[in-house]
DNA sequence: TAGATTGTTAATCGATTAACAATC
DNA sequence: TAGATTGTTAATCGATTAACAATC
């Protein structure tokens, strides 16, 4: 499956059949986070100046990025949060149910497992899963730790489209090339070691260290 | 202290004067990242193709950012890792001991404080708070819980840039002010709450969901 | 030497922003 | 109406990349 072959040609003012830009993606995915918790917060109506206080996004930037795809404001006025909220989801196409497996009931897989982190954005934990014997068919938090042996089983019966891998770094590459083997394609790492995917699956290592480091840059600077 | 108005005049052939682009800044962070587990793994050179893997950053641009501030590679070989990530420290300015505040003593601050992946980057947690009393005094990894009372008197006396928040959204945001009253100039937050704090402040939410949402849109798209 | 990879140029492409008419 | 904020244009600015000579 070839990312850059298979697209249709472009086709202008038709953004349904357009991939978006990077950036374009990366900033309506912040605008998301941002008017969720605005949303939980009780706000119904947002500016762009207000959501550019938050994203540090300029705010002409976001007036023109959602421009590109409908006329969500009212003059004067500003967005509707619950409007834009599905809006936004319409445009990633990322409306609806995503099943995420996690692995590791360590201190960390413990932390996410039992946050709502995830539910707010459409993510499911479905499975917890631990190479530990001694773990396996204990709870944690609304689940149950399945053996890592039935990996391959539960990527296909529970319709897992991404891995969360939350265990020490030897195990990571290893369970990386089985998931990838048993079909998953997005795999987010939360341990140092960097993954080695074919070019269709895409792996994320988080870095809080190197988030610090260019913070502190601009601190330093 | 305003970040625009204190800057010299642009010299060109000056970085040392400069603040760099954000954009520069944050691809020399991958960079570093990746530079720090190629040398983990006893690789002590690397070329701009790989580094172009690691990091899905074009090949070029990765000699072209480098080669604005010297002549760190030799060509048909590569560049010398140890000495690459040197250059690089020195380019950020980030070099050096930086003092971590962790807050919550939760999983995830256990996950936090018993993890080395600040260590790799110069990052040092020094305290962790926690505001349960019953936790006081307890251990955690190389760390006795501190109460959170004692939050002022640690930033100064342990001379602290960089605060953690691993504690409930709830409680983010006072402990925010608190931290940025006592001279902290950039938070950590792993609460799902936007912090307000003064514009000479950085304060970064993360937000694993919205990471996985915009990963997702590549893989739907 | 032959092969590989850097450093750098020059051209392109996309992101950013100020400004303002439209309109709620 | 008066005030506020969107939607959109037009101009600028910076990021990206292909190509290749220099050189290890």
């Amino acid at each position: 499956m070839s990312a850059t072959e298979d697209q249709p040609q472009d086709v202008d003012g038709d953004p349904q059949t357009e991939r978006l830009a990077l950036g374009v993606a990366a900033r309506l995915s912040r605008y998301l986070q941002v008017l969720t918790q605005a949303r939980k917060m009780g706000k119904t109506t947002i500016s762009s100046k207000e959501l550019a206080e938050y994203t540090q996004v300029n705010s002409t930037q976001i007036r023109r990025d959602l421009s590109g795809f409908g006329r969500f404001g009212k003059r004067g006025v500003g967005y509707a949060v619950d409007g834009l909220v599905e809006a936004i989801r319409e445009i990633l196409r990322t409306a609806g149910q995503h099943n995420i497996a996690l692995f590791g009931a360590g201190n960390l897989g413990t932390a996410i497992a039992t946050s709502d982190m995830f539910a707010d954005h459409g993510f499911r934990v479905v499975a917890l899963f631990d190479a530990d014997a001694s773990k396996v068919g204990t709870v944690v938090g609304p689940h149950t730790v399945r053996s890592a042996d039935d990996l391959e089983a539960a990527v296909v019966s529970d319709e897992i489209v991404v891995a969360v891998l939350a265990v020490p770094s030897e195990a990571a590459q290893e369970l990386a090339d089985r998931l990838v083997a048993a079909g998953v394609k997005i795999i987010f790492n939360y341990s140092e070691t960097l993954l080695q995917v074919p070019p269709d699956v895409t792996a994320h290592t988080s870095s809080p260290a190197i988030d610090l480091l260019y913070a502190l840059y601009f601190y330093l600077a």
